[in-house]
RNA sequence: GGCCCCAUCGUCUAGUCAGGUCCAGGACACCAGGUUUUCAUCCUGGUAACGCGGGUUCGAAUCCCGCUGGGGUCACCA
């Protein structure tokens, strides 16, 4: 691709829908969809549906929101309306996108392999194959197809077609050494010998991904395929198809894994490891969720590789009150975290701007429309890359922080009317405005938003008074601090205004007027509301609780006190 | 196991291609101090790494070889 050429750049990103989208799909479709950005060109989604066990039509829609919710576009590919926009289309015509409606495509590149010699039909069962593959691994022999179908007389050949016997498509191998020109790791040379004759379509009549993937992106105009390093080895495949189909040879570009922080893979079987601990430590023998039975319950916790459904599993978590690792997208949109904060950290994993702040610092923190216009293949690191969460949630602590009131307000709504339905029906939306800049440095995520402003769910009778914290701010010395306290519930009741800056500006002005400090006061005030010496600004916590429920806590602190007495 | 890829603070990384300016820079975490009515934010400072062994060179984090370690892959999954 030097700068002379004037072909389009045309990335794509191809998930199979048999899951959730994986954050290492995401951080993988980021990358494809920025490089296109960058170099004006376009990016496509293409759904790989053509293992009939495993795709559902949920999961395609789950992975297509999930990207459009990141904000990674698509240009080409199927079509969503997400949030008011939309993504997707067919402009260019070179659709449908969904593997499981070009059959005729991929047919016409198998005949034409079988014509040309490249390819031809096999008809071993998979259970022959199987006891083939297990003498070779007894005999400690790497196995390789062995082209008994190859040898086949072409009368046979034809009389068993003829016969109608079932049977699949094997490509033949080139016996010549191919070299991947990888953009991250070099030339990549591998042998022949590591090759046999592998499937191009199956028994069921459908294509494998090898054939599929190599059509399909040749007959969409992708330029440059960029995918994780888990790919390298099927790439010689890739590109002797496209030798002997004469397609164009797209720039290749494998990025590394990215892993758990202990190092082992960051998989879905990592939230059902999670939640099972969990139902262990509290030694349930039944299930807690209606949507499991007990047996199966039972038998998910004794079987180690055993998994449950996506939803079940957060059903599970909440009840049981764990906080499951985030692996998959939607993990994260439920844990609060913003979607810029995602990309920017994924970004990050593996791949670095190589510029600087004005303070001399390295550039970390980015935006979108930074990454559309830098982000890409070069300067990609090539080693495996740990996820630090910590780290995430430092960026995401930032990210909220930054958000003007508004913004926040807004995000925390949006959020909760999808995963915490009772801080929409808590609060209007003008109480979450006055909330957003006591909140925003105070929480992490808008998830734990909830958590700062815990005191708040409880009722008025409903909470604990924290035993040192009450000691401390009320009973220790001379009892002054109860004695403010009462004093103050009095001048406290005939306050009209009760907004935040009000009620701080009267507290001020009591105090003054006392000739005592803040504190003096502001402690008791927040352990008789709250139970405890922590909260956020005065004027927010009593303000959120409105009047009649400071002036009972108020109550009922003064009373636990002299019964402490 | 065969083949392939990789290797800098606890973690993500800059520096490696064009060897000296690196007794290795930044970020997160951690520790200490400061600001603050509590907490959080914020500010200042600190601890902390070139996996090991051989070469090449006046000089190696940087080049070469070996070892060790990590990862990927060996399906009628993608």
């Amino acid at each position: 691709m030097g700068p002379m050429s004037n072909t389009p750049v045309i990335t794509r990103f191809a998930p199979s829908p048999t899951g959730h989208l994986h954050i290492g799909g995401a951080r993988t479709a980021l990358l494809c969809w920025a490089f296109a950005k960058r170099n004006g060109g376009r990016f496509l989604l293409r759904v790989e549906d053509t293992d009939q066990q495993r795709s559902s039509e949920s999961s395609t829609k789950g992975i297509l929101e999930d990207l459009a919710w990141l904000g990674i576009a698509w240009e080409d590919g199927p079509e969503l309306e997400f949030d008011g926009k939309r993504f997707g289309g067919d402009e260019r015509g070179v659709g449908p996108y969904f593997q499981s409606e070009r059959l005729g495509h991929y047919n016409a590149a198998i005949e034409k392999l079988i014509e040309s010699g490249h390819a031809y039909p096999a008809f071993e069962t998979p259970d022959e194959l199987e006891a083939k593959r297990k003498e070779a691994i007894d005999a400690k022999v790497g196995y390789k197809y062995d082209r008994a179908a190859l040898e086949l007389s072409s009368e046979e050949r034809a009389e068993r077609l003829a016969r109608g016997d079932e049977h699949v498509v094997r490509f033949k191998m080139p016996d010549t050494a191919i070299t991947v020109k990888d953009q991250i790791l070099g030339d990549v040379t591998l042998e022949p010998e590591e090759f046999d004759d592998f499937i191009i379509r199956k028994r069921d009549g459908f294509p494998t991904y090898h054939l599929a993937v190599t059509v399909d992106d040749a007959m969409m105009g992708v330029t440059h395929v960029l995918r994780g390093q888990e790919h390298l080895i099927n790439t010689p495949r890739h590109v002797a198809i496209q030798r002997a189909l004469g397609f164009d040879e797209p720039t290749y570009a494998h990025m590394p894994l990215i892993f758990n922080p202990d190092g082992s893979k960051m998989s879905k079987r990592d939230k059902d490891k999670a939640a099972k601990k969990a139902c262990k430590d509290e030694g349930l023998t039944s299930s807690p969720v209606s949507s499991l039975s007990d047996a199966d319950f039972a038998e998910w916790l004794k079987n180690k590789t055993k998994q449950l459904e996506s939803s079940t599993l957060v059903e599970l978590a909440r009840v049981v009150g764990v906080d499951l690792p985030e692996i998959d997208v939607e993990d994260f949109r439920r844990a609060g975290y913003l979607p810029g904060t995602l990309n920017n950290y994924l970004a990050l994993l593996g791949w670095n701007p190589k510029a600087k702040n004005e303070d001399g610092t390295d550039l970390e923190r980015f935006s979108m429309d930074y990454l559309a216009d830098h982000y890409g293949f070069e300067g990609m690191g090539k080693g495996q890359a740990k996820f630090d969460r910590v780290k995430l949630l430092a960026f995401s602590a930032d990210d909220i922080a930054a958000l003007s009131d508004d913004e926040f307000a807004t995000r925390w709504r949006e959020w909760a009317s999808a995963y915490d339905t009772e801080i929409v029906d808590r609060f209007d939306e003008a109480t979450m405005r006055v909330l957003a800049p006591a909140i925003k440095t105070r929480c992490k995520t808008l998830k734990d938003a909830r958590g700062v402003i815990g005191f708040a769910f409880v009722g008025d009778q409903g909470f604990e008074f924290e035993g040192k914290a009450v000691h401390k701010a009320l009973i220790k010395g001379e009892a002054k601090g109860l004695e403010l306290l009462k004093d103050y519930r009095e001048a406290l009741s005939s306050l009209a205004d009760f907004a935040p800056d009000a009620i701080e500006a009267h507290v001020k002005e009591f105090c003054e007027s006392r000739e005592v400090g803040m504190g003096k006061l502001a402690q008791p005030l927040r352990v008789a509301v709250t139970g405890d010496a922590v909260s956020p600004p005065l004027g927010v916590t009593l303000g959120v609780l409105g009047k009649d429920s400071v002036l009972a806590r108020i109550d009922r602190c003064v009373e636990h006190c002299a019964s402490q007495v």
